[in-house]
DNA sequence: ATAGGTCTCATACTAAAGTACCAAAAGCCA
DNA sequence: TGGCTTTTGGTACTTTAGTATGAGACCTAT
């Protein structure tokens, strides 16, 4: 919020000085009217895409980004999260173990202490709970 | 393509009349500076706002909109794809089967059929492949 | 040193998921 | 009406998934 009048005081600060400008070149004589008009243009141009840019990216980031505290509050472990990653993957348990170097039994315990961490019964139903938590 | 076209003529055709406009009005002395200037600055900033909104506005498209015919080219019938959903929602074949209410024999076949035509193996794998090809 | 957490793995089950094959009813369309 | 696809459902079987329990190895903080 703080960030926001920030950008708000330089915008409206760059907006005076440039009118001061525009009207001290005209008036002066040193620049073609034309070319301060174009400057401007295109100073708002960017201006334009620029903040629309930002204002879009946080709602990007607040439906893309993973939420690690969420993570952490669920006490799910390291090797846990990369279980739940495999099964992202569409893998079976035992290709998860291959990927991660275990056997299937270490898998399919970290699968059963993720799905009752996540409150699942199924692994289709802790990707789409892990979803909806953000946390993948 | 044939529409960015049009747009960015239209556009340069804009700019233009704006130009002379500002030209005429300022030479003429009907108009003071510095409202020019606003306006320029109010309507370029618009500008930016408008395109920049546009360009991502299609990049979210391609990232959320359904591809309905890739959903046909797969030959995935409505039953199928309604127990596809269920299965994105986590649902196990049997409360898909109560959801639509058929057997869970019926929904089994619909899985089936659903995983050779997804070409999967799992039904977690199925998910991660319809996701993929944005039929989901 | 020991208590607690994580990671590992095994065994023995039970429960789902998935395959293969068959078959009947329903809907559509030429 | 005959042929086609879709939808439905069953049986029988194999393969994964998931649970419960126990246990050893490894870290870390007290």
């Amino acid at each position: 919020m703080k960030k926001t009048i920030l950008v708000f005081g330089l915008l409206i600060l760059a907006l005076l000085l440039l009118f001061q400008f525009s009207k001290y070149a005209v008036i002066s004589g040193n620049l073609n009217s034309e070319i301060v008009i174009a400057i401007i243009a295109i100073v708002f141009f960017f201006i334009g895409v620029y903040l629309n840019k930002k204002s879009l990216h946080k709602q990007d980031n607040n439906s893309a980004e993973i939420n690690h505290k969420k993570i952490e509050d669920l006490a799910i472990s390291k090797r846990e999260y990369e279980v739940l990653l495999g099964i992202s993957d569409g893998l079976s348990n035992k290709e998860i173990g291959e990927k991660l170097f275990v056997s299937e039994s270490t898998v399919k315990t970290h699968v059963s202490n993720l799905l009752s961490k996540l409150n699942a019964k199924r692994r289709t139903q802790a990707l789409q709970i892990a979803k909806d938590l953000k946390i993948i």
